[in-house]
DNA sequence: CGAGCTTCGTGACCGCTGTCACGGAATTCA
DNA sequence: TGAATTCCGTGACAGCGGTCACGAAGCTCG
């Protein structure tokens, strides 16, 4: 996965709101909230770093580190209680308020989220799908409902919604992400292969695919067609 | 249990294949590619660093560089061709060669990359699906049959499939990429948000959706709910 | 034909993230 | 009760990717 560019880096202006974590820590927060969702599970009520390390291939500083972001203090020697530690990660992420959210962009990936319950024990319920296409107007898609992308501006502000999701072709995703900035939508997890050019304060995260793709074909090509030069020099 | 580190993050040996060029790069090329195709289309033959720069919101010189990485070399003040920076991008990624890929999940995620076209302009070709549920094997899902998971391996082997893909619940993911090892699959891309482990060999990129959700959760947290104390330590 | 501007190419700095190393606290066991 | 062990917490270092700055090359226009 890839997370878009940060502007913060181009601008040297401090934003309101300083990112206080480190971006690669707040990606491997999921990652230990849902090892300790498992651990739960198994009734095992306390762990520690080391353990948690080892489990999911990272050393222990930095599980401690990236811990300490969510607040929460361990006690030597014994570690932390597994639900106070799955309770103060999901409090610092924000998973316990809410977000609702606008989804644009009814094809097969859409449709995809569209259906993931998974989503509901991570704060985002998506409320309603978007498109363009009359056919798909209308319809229920996992019963969520899909309107006219007319709708969305209007329906954003009255309903209040603050997250909107593309899964569109790229070549309209700029168009969708306006008509969002325009109903009050503050951020966007955008799916489209495309840089969107919205106003500073929006937040947008990009999903893209062919990133991960890129990885993995340069990879198997190196591994399969040409073994390159290359020579390792030892 | 036994477990099994994975030790290529511990240890400062120099793996087989050194990446010879930086992940952020490889990722950002997709998009380079996206934009030049974009504007091939619209007949434009020449473009340059500070256009792309401007026009995906990087600066010049991270393109530059990111472009050489591809070995093209461009002409001061004319900049780069576009059909040969495409052409570049396109070998040095590997796009020229298809991989085929079996995807095991036929679930709505798997459904969605089922049906997306446009994974063949970028190289890949998934052949067929396989899942344990007895409703959905047998069936086709856009074109591609669905088998049972019991066949993975001895397939892969049998067709030289180099390429699998995990569309699953985290709880199995684990076991159909074991079985994926077996059959001889080198590559792995990895939907289900848990680390697999796998023999030291074995390329795996994971493609974390939760984690982008809780960096978007975690802003829009910080934007709406509580602008936290954050006074700490003033 | 030459001056100026634009763009490529590259070496050097800088900030950030990951790692190492050391100190302190709590539990256990003799 | 005290010593040993294990784990948390934190300051310091290092490697890497991003940016800056400078030099070279080629087009354009007077």
């Amino acid at each position: 996965m890839v997370i878009d560019i940060n502007l913060s880096n181009l601008l040297p202006v401090k934003r309101p709101e300083a990112p206080s974590i480190p971006q690669p820590s707040l990606a491997r927060l999921p990652q230990y909230h849902h090892h300790l969702v498992d651990l739960e599970a198994k009734g095992i009520t306390r762990t520690s770093c080391s353990v948690i390390g080892r489990d999911l291939g990272f050393i222990p500083v930095q599980v401690r580190k990236d811990l300490q972001y969510t607040g929460i203090i361990g006690k030597p020697k014994t570690g932390y209680s597994v639900p106070e530690l799955i309770q103060a990660i999901e409090t610092f992420l924000g998973w316990n308020n809410i977000n609702e959210a606008f989804l644009v962009g009814a094809g097969n990936l859409g449709t995809a989220l569209l259906g993931h319950e998974r989503f509901s024990k991570f704060g985002l319920r998506i409320v309603a799908a978007f498109d363009t296409d009359p056919a798909k107007i209308g319809q229920w898609i996992h019963g969520k409902a899909v309107l006219s992308l007319d709708q969305l501006g209007d329906l954003a502000q009255r309903m209040s919604i603050h997250l909107g999701i593309i899964t569109t072709p790229a070549e309209v995703a700029q168009a969708v992400a306006d008509e969002m900035v325009k109903g009050g939508i503050q951020a966007i997890w955008n799916f489209a292969p495309v840089k969107l050019r919205v106003p500073e304060y929006i937040i947008v995260h990009n999903e893209d695919l062919y990133s991960t793709l890129a990885s993995l074909s340069w990879k198997l090509a190196r591994r399969f067609h040409v073994p390159i030069q290359e020579k390792e020099a030892v």
